[in-house]
DNA sequence: TAAAGTTTTCAAAGTATGTCAAAATTGTTA
DNA sequence: TAACAATTTTGACATACTTTGAAAACTTTA
Protein backbone atom coordinates (compact mmCIF):
# COMPACT_ATOMS: atom_id res chain seq x y z
CA UNK A 1 0.00 0.00 0.00
CA UNK A 2 1.45 3.30 -1.33
CA UNK A 3 1.23 5.98 1.14
CA UNK A 4 0.62 9.57 -0.44
CA UNK A 5 -0.20 13.09 0.62
CA UNK A 6 -2.47 15.35 -0.21
CA UNK A 7 -2.54 18.45 0.16
CA UNK A 8 -5.36 20.53 -0.91
CA UNK A 9 -7.39 23.63 0.92
CA UNK A 10 -10.63 22.59 -0.61
CA UNK A 11 -11.57 20.42 2.75
CA UNK A 12 -14.99 18.61 0.84
CA UNK A 13 -12.78 17.55 -2.47
CA UNK A 14 -9.70 15.91 -0.35
CA UNK A 15 -12.03 14.34 1.61
CA UNK A 16 -14.08 12.79 -1.95
CA UNK A 17 -10.55 11.87 -2.78
CA UNK A 18 -9.36 10.94 0.24
CA UNK A 19 -12.04 8.31 -0.32
CA UNK A 20 -11.58 7.22 -3.54
CA UNK A 21 -8.01 6.62 -3.40
CA UNK A 22 -8.49 4.87 0.06
CA UNK A 23 -10.91 2.50 -2.01
CA UNK A 24 -7.97 1.93 -4.55
CA UNK A 25 -6.04 0.80 -2.00
CA UNK A 26 -3.53 4.12 -1.63
CA UNK A 27 -3.12 5.35 2.48
CA UNK A 28 -4.16 8.72 2.78
CA UNK A 29 -2.75 11.70 4.71
CA UNK A 30 -4.35 15.30 3.57
CA UNK A 31 -3.16 18.71 4.66
CA UNK A 32 -4.79 21.85 4.09
CA UNK A 33 -2.60 24.10 3.48
CA UNK A 34 1.53 24.49 2.09
CA UNK A 35 3.27 24.94 5.38
CA UNK A 36 1.34 21.77 7.24
CA UNK A 37 1.98 19.77 4.05
CA UNK A 38 5.82 20.55 3.75
CA UNK A 39 6.01 19.42 7.43
CA UNK A 40 4.43 16.28 6.73
CA UNK A 41 6.76 15.57 3.99
CA UNK A 42 9.90 16.43 5.95
CA UNK A 43 8.50 13.82 8.57
CA UNK A 44 8.85 11.65 5.62
CA UNK A 45 6.84 8.06 5.17
CA UNK A 46 5.27 9.55 2.16
CA UNK A 47 5.66 8.08 -1.24
CA UNK A 48 4.06 10.42 -3.49
CA UNK A 49 2.66 14.18 -3.04
CA UNK A 50 -0.87 15.30 -4.69
CA UNK A 51 -0.14 19.12 -3.95
CA UNK A 52 -2.94 21.72 -5.45
CA UNK A 53 -1.33 25.11 -7.00
CA UNK A 54 -4.02 27.31 -5.87
CA UNK A 55 -3.88 27.53 -1.86
CA UNK A 56 -4.27 30.77 0.36
CA UNK A 57 -1.48 31.45 2.69
CA UNK A 58 1.46 29.90 0.77
CA UNK A 59 0.70 28.16 -2.89
CA UNK A 60 1.74 25.48 -4.21
CA UNK A 61 4.01 26.88 -6.17
CA UNK A 62 6.17 27.55 -3.48
CA UNK A 63 5.36 24.47 -1.69
CA UNK A 64 6.70 22.89 -4.24
CA UNK A 65 10.25 24.81 -4.28
CA UNK A 66 10.37 23.78 -0.44
CA UNK A 67 10.01 20.49 -0.69
CA UNK A 68 12.86 20.26 -3.27
CA UNK A 69 14.95 21.47 -1.41
CA UNK A 70 14.47 19.21 1.00
CA UNK A 71 13.19 15.73 -0.71
CA UNK A 72 13.07 14.54 -3.79
CA UNK A 73 9.84 12.76 -3.43
CA UNK A 74 7.31 12.48 -6.44
CA UNK A 75 4.61 15.44 -6.61
CA UNK A 76 1.88 15.00 -8.47
CA UNK A 77 0.17 19.24 -9.17
CA UNK A 78 -3.05 19.86 -9.49
CA UNK A 79 -3.67 22.89 -11.42
CA UNK A 80 -6.61 25.16 -12.89
CA UNK A 81 -8.56 24.84 -15.84
CA UNK A 82 -6.34 26.77 -18.11
CA UNK A 83 -3.78 27.67 -16.03
CA UNK A 84 -0.48 26.62 -19.01
CA UNK A 85 2.01 29.07 -17.60
CA UNK A 86 1.79 27.03 -14.08
CA UNK A 87 1.68 23.84 -15.34
CA UNK A 88 5.17 24.77 -17.39
CA UNK A 89 6.18 26.59 -14.03
CA UNK A 90 5.58 23.21 -12.38
CA UNK A 91 7.25 21.13 -14.45
CA UNK A 92 10.42 22.94 -14.75
CA UNK A 93 9.85 23.43 -10.97
CA UNK A 94 10.36 19.62 -10.45
CA UNK A 95 6.74 18.35 -10.47
CA UNK A 96 6.62 14.71 -11.77
CA UNK A 97 2.90 15.36 -13.36
CA UNK A 98 0.06 17.76 -13.11
CA UNK A 99 -4.08 16.78 -13.22
CA UNK A 100 -6.37 19.38 -14.49
CA UNK A 101 -8.93 20.52 -11.70
CA UNK A 102 -11.49 19.11 -11.66
CA UNK A 103 -10.45 16.04 -12.73
CA UNK A 104 -12.02 12.52 -13.23
CA UNK A 105 -10.89 10.20 -10.54
CA UNK A 106 -9.96 7.42 -12.38
CA UNK A 107 -7.34 9.40 -14.22
CA UNK A 108 -5.93 10.87 -11.22
CA UNK A 109 -5.24 7.09 -9.87
CA UNK A 110 -3.52 6.32 -13.68
CA UNK A 111 -1.45 8.81 -13.25
CA UNK A 112 -0.56 8.32 -9.69
CA UNK A 113 0.40 4.90 -10.90
CA UNK A 114 2.16 6.03 -13.97
CA UNK A 115 4.72 7.93 -11.59
CA UNK A 116 4.60 5.40 -8.85
CA UNK A 117 5.83 2.49 -11.46
CA UNK A 118 8.36 5.05 -12.81
CA UNK A 119 9.99 5.72 -9.69
CA UNK A 120 9.78 1.87 -8.13
CA UNK A 121 10.98 -0.02 -10.97
CA UNK A 122 14.31 -1.47 -10.00
CA UNK A 123 17.28 -0.20 -11.67
CA UNK A 124 17.96 3.59 -10.73
CA UNK A 125 15.49 5.52 -9.17
CA UNK A 126 13.54 8.59 -10.48
CA UNK A 127 16.34 11.22 -9.73
CA UNK A 128 19.09 9.04 -9.56
CA UNK A 129 22.04 10.07 -12.18
CA UNK A 130 23.11 7.52 -14.76
CA UNK A 131 26.23 7.83 -16.43
CA UNK A 132 26.76 4.54 -18.53
CA UNK A 133 27.09 1.77 -16.21
CA UNK A 134 27.52 4.35 -13.05
CA UNK A 135 24.61 5.04 -11.15
CA UNK A 136 24.85 8.12 -8.57
CA UNK A 137 22.07 8.45 -6.34
CA UNK A 138 21.53 11.51 -3.92
CA UNK A 139 19.05 10.47 -2.22
CA UNK A 140 21.07 7.87 -0.95
CA UNK A 141 24.13 8.88 -1.29
CA UNK A 142 25.33 5.79 -2.88
CA UNK A 143 27.18 4.84 -5.75
CA UNK A 144 26.59 2.06 -8.03
CA UNK A 145 28.38 0.14 -10.63
CA UNK A 146 25.60 -1.57 -12.49
CA UNK A 147 24.10 -3.17 -9.57
CA UNK A 148 27.69 -3.43 -7.40
CA UNK A 149 27.81 -0.64 -4.87
CA UNK A 150 31.39 1.22 -4.81
CA UNK A 151 31.60 2.92 -1.32
CA UNK A 152 32.87 6.27 -1.36
CA UNK A 153 33.91 8.23 1.52
CA UNK A 154 31.84 12.06 1.91
CA UNK A 155 33.82 14.38 -0.32
CA UNK A 156 34.06 11.76 -2.96
CA UNK A 157 31.07 11.33 -3.02
CA UNK A 158 30.32 15.03 -3.54
CA UNK A 159 32.51 15.24 -6.12
CA UNK A 160 31.51 11.77 -8.20
CA UNK A 161 27.88 13.41 -7.95
CA UNK A 162 28.87 17.33 -9.14
CA UNK A 163 30.83 15.37 -12.05
CA UNK A 164 27.78 12.96 -12.90
CA UNK A 165 25.36 16.20 -12.50
CA UNK A 166 27.82 17.64 -15.46
CA UNK A 167 28.08 14.46 -17.30
CA UNK A 168 30.02 15.15 -20.51
CA UNK A 169 31.12 18.60 -20.02
CA UNK A 170 34.33 19.72 -17.73
CA UNK A 171 34.12 21.04 -14.45
CA UNK A 172 36.78 23.14 -13.73
CA UNK A 173 38.66 22.30 -10.29
CA UNK A 174 37.92 25.67 -8.89
CA UNK A 175 34.35 24.74 -9.47
CA UNK A 176 34.85 21.17 -7.37
CA UNK A 177 37.09 22.73 -4.73
CA UNK A 178 33.92 25.49 -3.76
CA UNK A 179 31.23 22.48 -4.24
CA UNK A 180 32.53 19.98 -2.95
CA UNK A 181 35.20 21.68 -0.28
CA UNK A 182 33.52 24.69 0.63
CA UNK A 183 36.84 26.94 -0.40
CA UNK A 184 38.53 28.26 -3.27
CA UNK A 185 41.28 26.65 -4.83
CA UNK A 186 45.15 27.97 -3.44
CA UNK A 187 48.60 27.12 -5.32
CA UNK A 188 49.82 23.72 -4.69
CA UNK A 189 46.34 22.69 -3.44
CA UNK A 190 46.57 18.87 -4.52
CA UNK A 191 43.64 18.16 -2.52
CA UNK A 192 40.69 17.25 -5.56
CA UNK A 193 43.20 15.90 -8.20
CA UNK A 194 44.11 13.09 -4.56
CA UNK A 195 40.49 13.03 -4.51
CA UNK A 196 39.74 11.90 -7.93
CA UNK A 197 42.64 9.67 -7.81
CA UNK A 198 41.07 7.78 -5.81
CA UNK A 199 37.47 7.97 -7.17
CA UNK A 200 38.94 6.81 -10.25
CA UNK A 201 40.66 3.56 -7.99
CA UNK A 202 37.23 2.42 -6.73
CA UNK A 203 35.65 2.84 -10.18
CA UNK A 204 38.40 1.18 -11.30
CA UNK A 205 38.32 -1.53 -9.20
CA UNK A 206 34.50 -2.00 -9.24
CA UNK A 207 34.22 -1.97 -13.00
CA UNK A 208 37.02 -3.66 -13.68
CA UNK A 209 39.34 -1.30 -14.77
CA UNK A 210 37.27 1.33 -16.77
CA UNK A 211 38.30 5.01 -16.26
CA UNK A 212 35.43 7.18 -16.79
CA UNK A 213 37.00 10.37 -15.49
CA UNK A 214 38.78 12.62 -17.84
CA UNK A 215 41.64 14.94 -17.07
CA UNK A 216 41.24 18.30 -18.64
CA UNK A 217 45.25 19.67 -18.32
CA UNK A 218 45.23 22.84 -16.64
CA UNK A 219 41.21 23.29 -16.50
CA UNK A 220 39.34 20.43 -14.80
CA UNK A 221 37.55 17.05 -14.83
CA UNK A 222 35.00 15.30 -17.10
CA UNK A 223 32.66 12.03 -16.98
CA UNK A 224 32.44 10.71 -19.58
CA UNK A 225 30.10 7.93 -20.92
CA UNK A 226 32.00 4.94 -21.35
CA UNK B 1 20.47 17.49 -29.11
CA UNK B 2 17.68 15.07 -28.24
CA UNK B 3 16.43 13.38 -31.48
CA UNK B 4 12.63 12.98 -31.29
CA UNK B 5 10.37 11.29 -33.67
CA UNK B 6 7.33 12.98 -34.80
CA UNK B 7 4.75 10.45 -35.65
CA UNK B 8 1.36 12.85 -37.07
CA UNK B 9 -0.58 12.64 -40.36
CA UNK B 10 -1.50 15.94 -39.81
CA UNK B 11 1.63 16.92 -42.36
CA UNK B 12 0.83 20.56 -42.07
CA UNK B 13 0.69 20.26 -38.36
CA UNK B 14 4.05 18.29 -38.47
CA UNK B 15 5.85 20.16 -40.13
CA UNK B 16 5.11 23.05 -37.60
CA UNK B 17 6.48 20.94 -34.98
CA UNK B 18 8.84 19.84 -36.09
CA UNK B 19 10.23 23.61 -36.97
CA UNK B 20 9.61 24.89 -33.55
CA UNK B 21 11.41 22.03 -32.04
CA UNK B 22 13.99 22.40 -34.14
CA UNK B 23 14.25 25.88 -33.28
CA UNK B 24 14.93 24.62 -29.53
CA UNK B 25 17.92 22.76 -30.22
CA UNK B 26 16.00 19.05 -31.20
CA UNK B 27 16.48 16.89 -33.96
CA UNK B 28 13.47 16.08 -35.40
CA UNK B 29 12.16 13.37 -38.30
CA UNK B 30 8.95 13.02 -38.70
CA UNK B 31 6.86 10.12 -39.42
CA UNK B 32 3.35 10.24 -41.23
CA UNK B 33 1.29 6.72 -40.39
CA UNK B 34 2.09 4.76 -37.46
CA UNK B 35 3.54 1.67 -39.69
CA UNK B 36 6.18 4.14 -40.81
CA UNK B 37 6.96 5.70 -37.38
CA UNK B 38 7.09 1.95 -35.91
CA UNK B 39 9.62 0.93 -38.25
CA UNK B 40 11.49 4.38 -38.06
CA UNK B 41 11.66 3.46 -33.96
CA UNK B 42 13.16 0.10 -34.47
CA UNK B 43 15.58 1.37 -36.85
CA UNK B 44 16.56 3.22 -33.73
CA UNK B 45 18.72 6.41 -32.58
CA UNK B 46 15.58 8.38 -31.18
CA UNK B 47 15.17 9.11 -27.27
CA UNK B 48 11.75 10.25 -27.92
CA UNK B 49 8.26 9.73 -29.65
CA UNK B 50 5.73 11.96 -29.89
CA UNK B 51 2.58 10.27 -31.05
CA UNK B 52 -0.87 11.51 -32.37
CA UNK B 53 -3.23 8.75 -30.74
CA UNK B 54 -5.71 10.01 -34.03
CA UNK B 55 -4.69 8.64 -37.28
CA UNK B 56 -6.26 6.80 -39.94
CA UNK B 57 -4.68 2.95 -40.98
CA UNK B 58 -3.26 2.20 -37.72
CA UNK B 59 -4.11 4.33 -34.76
CA UNK B 60 -1.52 5.66 -31.97
CA UNK B 61 -2.79 3.13 -29.31
CA UNK B 62 -2.36 0.40 -31.30
CA UNK B 63 1.35 1.67 -32.48
CA UNK B 64 2.19 2.27 -28.96
CA UNK B 65 1.65 -1.35 -27.96
CA UNK B 66 3.64 -2.34 -31.24
CA UNK B 67 6.18 -0.05 -29.98
CA UNK B 68 6.55 -1.42 -26.52
CA UNK B 69 6.91 -4.92 -27.45
CA UNK B 70 10.00 -4.03 -28.62
CA UNK B 71 11.75 -1.06 -27.01
CA UNK B 72 11.68 1.28 -24.22
CA UNK B 73 11.43 4.62 -25.62
CA UNK B 74 9.37 7.26 -23.79
CA UNK B 75 6.31 8.04 -25.70
CA UNK B 76 4.53 10.88 -25.15
CA UNK B 77 1.11 10.88 -26.63
CA UNK B 78 -1.00 13.82 -28.36
CA UNK B 79 -4.61 12.87 -27.69
CA UNK B 80 -7.90 14.77 -29.32
CA UNK B 81 -9.12 17.74 -26.59
CA UNK B 82 -11.65 15.59 -24.18
CA UNK B 83 -10.59 12.26 -24.73
CA UNK B 84 -10.08 11.34 -21.09
CA UNK B 85 -10.57 7.60 -21.95
CA UNK B 86 -7.61 7.84 -24.55
CA UNK B 87 -5.17 9.47 -22.20
CA UNK B 88 -5.97 6.80 -19.43
CA UNK B 89 -5.35 3.78 -21.56
CA UNK B 90 -2.75 5.37 -23.42
CA UNK B 91 -0.94 6.00 -19.63
CA UNK B 92 -2.01 2.41 -19.41
CA UNK B 93 -0.21 1.06 -22.10
CA UNK B 94 3.16 2.06 -21.49
CA UNK B 95 2.82 6.50 -22.79
CA UNK B 96 5.08 8.30 -20.56
CA UNK B 97 2.55 11.50 -20.84
CA UNK B 98 0.22 12.92 -23.15
CA UNK B 99 -0.23 16.48 -24.09
CA UNK B 100 -3.24 17.67 -25.33
CA UNK B 101 -3.97 18.68 -29.04
CA UNK B 102 -4.21 21.68 -29.90
CA UNK B 103 -1.49 22.27 -27.24
CA UNK B 104 1.21 25.50 -27.10
CA UNK B 105 4.23 24.34 -28.32
CA UNK B 106 6.01 25.97 -25.12
CA UNK B 107 4.24 23.38 -23.04
CA UNK B 108 5.24 20.57 -25.64
CA UNK B 109 8.68 21.65 -25.01
CA UNK B 110 8.61 21.61 -21.46
CA UNK B 111 7.27 18.43 -21.21
CA UNK B 112 9.80 16.89 -23.52
CA UNK B 113 12.34 17.96 -21.68
CA UNK B 114 10.82 17.28 -18.19
CA UNK B 115 10.67 13.28 -20.19
CA UNK B 116 14.26 13.12 -21.16
CA UNK B 117 15.46 14.55 -17.87
CA UNK B 118 13.57 11.34 -16.03
CA UNK B 119 15.09 9.21 -18.45
CA UNK B 120 18.49 10.43 -19.41
CA UNK B 121 19.54 12.75 -16.12
CA UNK B 122 21.70 14.33 -18.91
CA UNK B 123 21.50 15.33 -22.83
CA UNK B 124 21.74 12.36 -25.03
CA UNK B 125 25.66 11.21 -26.85
CA UNK B 126 24.25 12.82 -30.16
CA UNK B 127 26.33 15.33 -30.06
CA UNK B 128 29.10 13.76 -32.12
CA UNK B 129 30.75 14.90 -34.62
CA UNK B 130 31.38 13.37 -37.74
CA UNK B 131 33.31 15.40 -40.78
CA UNK B 132 34.30 12.00 -43.58
CA UNK B 133 36.05 8.85 -41.27
CA UNK B 134 36.81 11.55 -38.51
CA UNK B 135 34.02 11.87 -35.57
CA UNK B 136 34.78 13.88 -32.68
CA UNK B 137 32.99 12.84 -29.35
CA UNK B 138 32.53 15.88 -27.03
CA UNK B 139 30.88 14.01 -24.38
CA UNK B 140 33.11 11.36 -24.30
CA UNK B 141 36.17 13.70 -25.08
CA UNK B 142 37.44 11.33 -27.69
CA UNK B 143 38.05 10.92 -31.49
CA UNK B 144 38.16 8.03 -33.55
CA UNK B 145 38.92 7.22 -37.42
CA UNK B 146 35.98 5.08 -38.08
CA UNK B 147 36.04 3.03 -35.10
CA UNK B 148 39.33 3.18 -34.48
CA UNK B 149 39.68 5.19 -31.45
CA UNK B 150 43.04 8.09 -31.61
CA UNK B 151 44.36 8.78 -28.19
CA UNK B 152 44.34 13.27 -27.90
CA UNK B 153 45.92 15.13 -24.99
CA UNK B 154 43.28 17.72 -23.65
CA UNK B 155 44.56 20.68 -25.43
CA UNK B 156 44.71 18.41 -28.55
CA UNK B 157 41.41 17.48 -28.49
CA UNK B 158 39.87 21.49 -27.76
CA UNK B 159 41.62 22.07 -31.09
CA UNK B 160 40.38 19.13 -33.41
CA UNK B 161 36.82 19.66 -31.26
CA UNK B 162 36.71 23.41 -32.60
CA UNK B 163 38.25 22.28 -35.86
CA UNK B 164 35.50 20.10 -36.56
CA UNK B 165 33.23 22.65 -34.93
CA UNK B 166 33.74 24.23 -38.01
CA UNK B 167 34.81 22.17 -40.30
CA UNK B 168 35.19 23.34 -43.93
CA UNK B 169 35.49 26.79 -42.68
CA UNK B 170 38.90 28.59 -41.64
CA UNK B 171 39.80 29.02 -37.82
CA UNK B 172 42.09 31.64 -37.20
CA UNK B 173 45.31 31.03 -34.83
CA UNK B 174 43.93 33.93 -32.50
CA UNK B 175 40.67 32.14 -32.49
CA UNK B 176 41.53 29.08 -31.61
CA UNK B 177 44.40 29.99 -28.80
CA UNK B 178 41.43 31.66 -26.95
CA UNK B 179 39.48 28.72 -26.98
CA UNK B 180 41.74 25.90 -26.47
CA UNK B 181 44.33 27.99 -24.54
CA UNK B 182 41.96 30.78 -22.69
CA UNK B 183 44.82 33.14 -23.97
CA UNK B 184 45.50 35.75 -26.72
CA UNK B 185 48.19 34.52 -29.25
CA UNK B 186 51.20 36.35 -28.52
CA UNK B 187 54.55 37.45 -31.30
CA UNK B 188 56.70 33.83 -31.31
CA UNK B 189 54.14 31.87 -29.66
CA UNK B 190 54.46 28.53 -31.28
CA UNK B 191 51.91 26.79 -29.48
CA UNK B 192 49.19 26.24 -31.74
CA UNK B 193 51.29 25.45 -34.51
CA UNK B 194 53.09 22.57 -32.23
CA UNK B 195 49.73 21.01 -31.28
CA UNK B 196 48.75 21.25 -34.83
CA UNK B 197 51.75 19.09 -35.60
CA UNK B 198 51.07 16.32 -33.53
CA UNK B 199 47.53 16.06 -33.85
CA UNK B 200 48.25 15.61 -38.07
CA UNK B 201 50.63 12.99 -36.88
CA UNK B 202 48.22 10.71 -34.81
CA UNK B 203 45.44 11.30 -37.54
CA UNK B 204 48.05 10.39 -40.12
CA UNK B 205 49.02 7.44 -37.92
CA UNK B 206 45.11 5.85 -37.53
CA UNK B 207 44.08 6.99 -40.78
CA UNK B 208 47.15 5.75 -42.76
CA UNK B 209 48.82 8.76 -44.07
CA UNK B 210 45.67 10.72 -44.52
CA UNK B 211 45.70 14.70 -44.12
CA UNK B 212 42.28 16.15 -42.83
CA UNK B 213 43.96 19.42 -41.52
CA UNK B 214 45.24 22.06 -44.20
CA UNK B 215 47.10 25.40 -43.10
CA UNK B 216 46.00 28.92 -44.16
CA UNK B 217 49.21 30.71 -44.14
CA UNK B 218 49.51 33.71 -42.09
CA UNK B 219 45.36 33.17 -40.92
CA UNK B 220 44.62 29.91 -39.56
CA UNK B 221 43.58 25.90 -40.12
CA UNK B 222 40.60 24.68 -41.33
CA UNK B 223 39.51 21.01 -41.36
CA UNK B 224 38.74 19.54 -44.60
CA UNK B 225 36.06 17.34 -45.62
CA UNK B 226 38.09 14.44 -47.53
C1' DT C 1 64.98 34.68 -57.58
C1' DA C 2 66.14 36.63 -53.25
C1' DA C 3 64.61 38.32 -48.97
C1' DA C 4 61.44 38.37 -45.31
C1' DG C 5 58.45 36.20 -42.74
C1' DT C 6 55.78 31.83 -41.48
C1' DT C 7 55.21 27.09 -40.48
C1' DT C 8 56.95 22.29 -39.42
C1' DT C 9 59.31 19.50 -36.51
C1' DC C 10 62.41 17.97 -32.83
C1' DA C 11 64.01 18.12 -28.37
C1' DA C 12 64.75 20.47 -24.05
C1' DA C 13 62.76 23.15 -20.31
C1' DG C 14 58.99 24.30 -17.54
C1' DT C 15 54.60 23.20 -15.38
C1' DA C 16 50.67 20.18 -13.93
C1' DT C 17 48.88 15.80 -12.60
C1' DG C 18 49.03 10.78 -10.60
C1' DT C 19 50.06 8.31 -6.76
C1' DC C 20 51.94 6.87 -2.42
C1' DA C 21 52.62 7.52 2.27
C1' DA C 22 53.01 10.45 6.23
C1' DA C 23 50.91 14.17 8.86
C1' DA C 24 46.94 16.66 10.32
C1' DT C 25 42.19 16.80 11.20
C1' DT C 26 37.70 15.12 12.41
C1' DG C 27 34.58 12.04 14.60
C1' DT C 28 33.64 8.17 18.00
C1' DT C 29 33.96 5.49 21.98
C1' DA C 30 35.71 3.98 26.30
C1' DT D 1 39.72 13.37 28.17
C1' DA D 2 42.42 9.95 25.96
C1' DA D 3 42.69 6.56 22.51
C1' DC D 4 41.24 4.98 18.31
C1' DA D 5 39.44 4.93 13.62
C1' DA D 6 38.27 7.27 9.51
C1' DT D 7 39.02 10.93 6.51
C1' DT D 8 41.32 14.80 4.48
C1' DT D 9 45.41 17.34 3.44
C1' DT D 10 50.25 17.79 2.53
C1' DG D 11 54.83 16.56 0.77
C1' DA D 12 57.59 14.02 -2.41
C1' DC D 13 58.68 11.90 -6.50
C1' DA D 14 57.41 9.83 -10.97
C1' DT D 15 54.93 10.62 -15.05
C1' DA D 16 52.58 13.32 -18.52
C1' DC D 17 51.60 17.56 -20.94
C1' DT D 18 52.57 22.17 -22.70
C1' DT D 19 55.58 25.69 -24.04
C1' DT D 20 59.83 27.40 -25.81
C1' DG D 21 63.95 27.59 -28.68
C1' DA D 22 66.21 26.43 -32.81
C1' DA D 23 66.99 24.60 -37.47
C1' DA D 24 64.99 23.49 -41.73
C1' DA D 25 61.26 23.82 -45.07
C1' DC D 26 57.92 26.49 -46.98
C1' DT D 27 55.09 30.70 -48.76
C1' DT D 28 54.63 35.23 -50.09
C1' DT D 29 56.13 39.54 -52.01
C1' DA D 30 59.07 42.61 -54.27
Amino acid sequence: MSKLLLIDDDVELANMLKEFLTQEGFGVTTAHDGLTGEQYVLAGKFELVILDVMMPGQDGMQTLKNIRQHSDIPVLMLTAKDDNEGRIEGLEGGADDYVQKPCLPRELVARIRAILRRQNSDGPKGNDIVVGQLIVSGERRKVFWGDQPIVFTSTEFSLIEILAKHAGTIVSKEDLSIKALGRSLVKYDRSIDVHLSSIRQKISEASGGVNVIQTIYRVGYQLVRD
